[in-house]
This record gives structure tokens, sequence and C-alpha cells, in this order.
DNA sequence: CCAAAAGTGTTACAAGTACACCCATGT
DNA sequence: ACATGGGTGTACTTGTAACACTTTTGG
């Protein structure tokens, strides 16, 4: 209403550059690590930092699009789960907000990924080249990017207890112990007890027995498990908890 | 990497305006109606359509400050709750992005809320006045705002499913009927069975007696109860679920 | 034969579901 | 007194948590 008075003080529409961050994870089964792809920047602001692989939005490129094209650019990749999370627009976010253009924001829409560790083939070549880092062990990131990130850790265990985003990620065929062993690892030793995890998923009904059985060493070998879309798709109105 | 090849073909990055579109819930208990604010627009694009409330970010202003200030331009309000929903960028979504600048992109940040029917105020001066509709009622609304809803509406029934908002909303003292209307009105009849339902939430401890008391016409008079902040804190860790 | 890994079973308890029933008030 | 809305109790089923146990392999 106020604003009307005077043409002068009527305030004015902020102009945007839209940027892509995202947060992309992996989970090596083998070694139990939970992993995040980082990049080091190598130029200001932030120059020599880590931050999450991102990029502008370019024209006539939808969101989503511009999330694939940070991945593809990054690493090669089959198969992975990518969701939006969360969108940063505070001014003052982004240093180059403040410096030449006061009119001139950066806004972060982020993206969450979760994509397979043994069909990754990291890109080495470009001067931001792409590596794996120990979430434990996360440094410093460039901008707002560690808040970014923990938000993104947050979705993925949640996603990991309530959708059956792991079977995206996990070989083909895969024993239970693997699926245990990857929900560990994304959410601490002692998420449940095996033998009840093994129950509720088997209970469930979506996975099927492969007929194969795989020996790791020692002991009795174990059952290859597939998932089964369809047979998971009559449940998936209901809850649905591995806890 | 091939984008370095020629400068002639690099690729340029999109110049957005960004807008703030809200989805905004209300729920009238005494007549079993959930609401949804609406504002009819009066110029093109969609002129006489209905939208959701929204506005562009301006200069200096923080994405939530934006959605802030579209609800008290529309009602005023003391009591709601407020969160980010999801980012629609797609390239053609505004009929904007078209129009003269082919490099001006509209994206919109979408924002849930939930305000206390009771104390708001519609403002209706201004042309573009709000009004609330029937959720069941909606209309084809402008832009992809349709969609927008959908979400919201979605993003609203789990909020209550696993979290307090509506006590929020709610009167500072209520009924355990209330209550149950309210959640009766969002997810539908046969939710729960209202003893059920007052046996689990009675059980969790964070709702306490008043010692007050409410007629309403004939029969038994209902305890009034009031929302625990603290008492609610210590469980906050846990799933809590209302069904 | 024994250690290692996989897989099964048992038991005690907590929670969810569907009811039937009792209580306090206005007319 | 009885209809009306508020509130309690119960019996049955299902889910959860902790743990002991059996099976099948390699060395």
């Amino acid at each position: 209403m106020e604003n009307y008075k005077l043409a002068s003080v009527k305030p004015s529409v902020a102009e945007f550059k839209v940027g892509v961050d995202n947060v992309i994870f992996s989970v090596d089964t083998q070694h139990n690590r939970l992993l995040i792809l980082l990049v080091k920047r190598y130029k200001e602001p932030y120059a020599n930092y880590f931050s999450l692989p991102g990029t502008l939005v370019r024209v006539g490129e939808s969101l989503e699009a511009a999330a694939d094209r940070t991945l593809s650019e990054k690493i090669e990749v089959e198969n992975l789960y990518l969701e939006q999370l969360y969108t940063f627009g505070e001014p003052g976010r982004d240093p180059r907000d403040q410096k030449n253009n006061q009119d001139q924001r950066y806004l972060s829409v982020s993206y969450f990924a979760l994509v397979r560790y043994e069909d990754t083939n990291l890109i080495t070549t470009g001067n931001r080249k792409a590596v794996w880092h120990l979430l434990k062990e996360t440094p410093q990131l460039a901008f707002d990017h560690n808040r970014i990130l923990d938000y993104g850790y947050q979705r993925l265990r949640n996603k990991l207890e309530y959708s059956p985003i792991a079977f995206k990620v996990l070989p083909e065929a895969f024993t239970l112990n693997d699926l245990y062993q990857f929900y560990t690892t994304v959410l601490g030793e002692h998420f449940s007890d095996y033998s009840n995890f093994r129950a509720r998923l088997l209970k469930l009904g979506f996975l099927t027995d492969t007929g194969l059985k795989v020996s790791r060493g020692a002991g009795r070998p174990a059952t290859l498990y597939r998932f089964d879309e369809d047979a998971f798709a009559l449940l998936k109105d209901k809850p649905l908890v591995f806890i």
C-alpha cells in the first residue's frame, strides 16, 4: 500500500542468477564408507576451498537438467536417485551479491543425489575435477555449503527409512547382508538388529530369491535377492519402515 | 569441455526473476472446512483467473521475508506455521518467459503456510484482495498453481501426521474433540477412531489439562487442554504418529 | 573339527484396532 | 427421562527388541 505513495521509493524487484548445487552421496559397501562428492574451487570467491559440485542454470535449461548436467560433467553414472532438496536465497549468502552490482543476487537450488558407487567413473580431466570424500571428514566448504550438506544428509537418512532408494543404487542382485551394511553405513551401527531387519524385509515380500548364491570366503554362502518393483508397488501406500 | 572450443557457442547463463507463491491453508473447525487462500488476478497473463498469493522477491529481501510480506499484505494473522515447499523453474512455466526477452526466466519458490482461522483478518482493500476458498472446490488456477497447490496439500497431510503444527493454529485451549475435528477435516473422516486418537494423544503426555471445562449445548462438558512445548520437546526425536 | 558367515526361532512386551460401555449435562 | 456429546475400558491382533540357536561353508 505505502509503496505507491512515491514512485521513487517503490521497491524494486531483484535480479537473480540461479545456481544448482548437488549433494551427491554414494555408499562404498565394501569398506562401509559413506562418501560425498566434492570439487576444489580454483578461483575466487573461496578459491582452494572444496565445494559441492554445482553450476549456473543456462538459458533454456530446467533446474533438474542443470543438476543432471553437473553430475554428468563430474562422474559417469548410470544408476542414481535424484530429487530437489531446498532453495537457499538470503541476500548475502554469496559474496558476489555485494560486489559490483547491488541488485545482482545468487540463489541456490540444491539437489540431492544418491549414486551407485561401483559403476561410478570419476572424470579427472578439466580443472574442476571431482573427488569422493568421507562424509565424516568433510572439511569447511565454500559458501553455505556445509549447511546444504547437513540438510542433504538429513534427507538421506529419512529417505532411507521411508523409501526404497537403496535398491536404485545397490547391484541388481545383492545379499541381505549387503543391504544391511548399506543401511548401517548410512544410519549408524545400531539402527537395528540384523535378524529383525531380515525378518521385516523378507515379510514385506518385494525381495525375490534369485536362486543364486554367493560365497565370501569362509562361511555359509549367501542368497542373492533382487528388488521386485511390481511387488513393491502394491504396498506403496502403507508406511514401510526399515528402521 | 566442448564449451570452450568456440567462445561464440559458450552457453549463456539465464537471468531470473524470483517469485514466491504461497499455499496458505486454514481450517474452519466450526464448519469442518479446509480452506485455501486465493487471489484474483486483474491483469495478464491469466487475467481473471484465481492464483496463489505471491510476489516477486525484492532487492535485499530474503525468500522467507517475501513470503511473510505476501501473507501480511493479504491477511492479518498472528499465529501461523510457515515453511518452504518446493521450487519450480522449468523454462516456459511462466508465459512471460517467452514474451519480450528470450533470456528472462521466472522461477517460483513456493511456501506452505497454515494459519489460525479465527484470528485471521482478510484485507479487502486494494485490487488483489484475497478470499478463502473451499479446497474441494478449487477452480483452475493461473500458471502451474494447481500443481503447486497439490504439492502443498500433500505436505499439509504429511506434516499433520508427523509434527505438531496443529497446535500452532488451534486456540490456546482446545478440547480433544476440537483437535479430532481438525485432523478429520484435513485427513478425511476415517483417519482414526476417536477413542484411540484420544488415548494415543493423552499417553504422549504433552497435552496438559487446564482444569477448565467448556459446555457446547447438551452433553457432558469437555475438558480444555493446552499444548505443552517443553513436554513435547522431550520426545522430539521419536517418530510420533497421530494417524 | 572348528571358526566364520548366513539364516531361523522364541519370548516378552508395547502398540494398534475395533468396539462396547459408562458419565455428566441441557431440555 | 432421555438425548447428546464427553470420556473410559477391554479383548484381540499385530509389531518391536533382544537374544539364543541352527545351518552351511572354507580351511
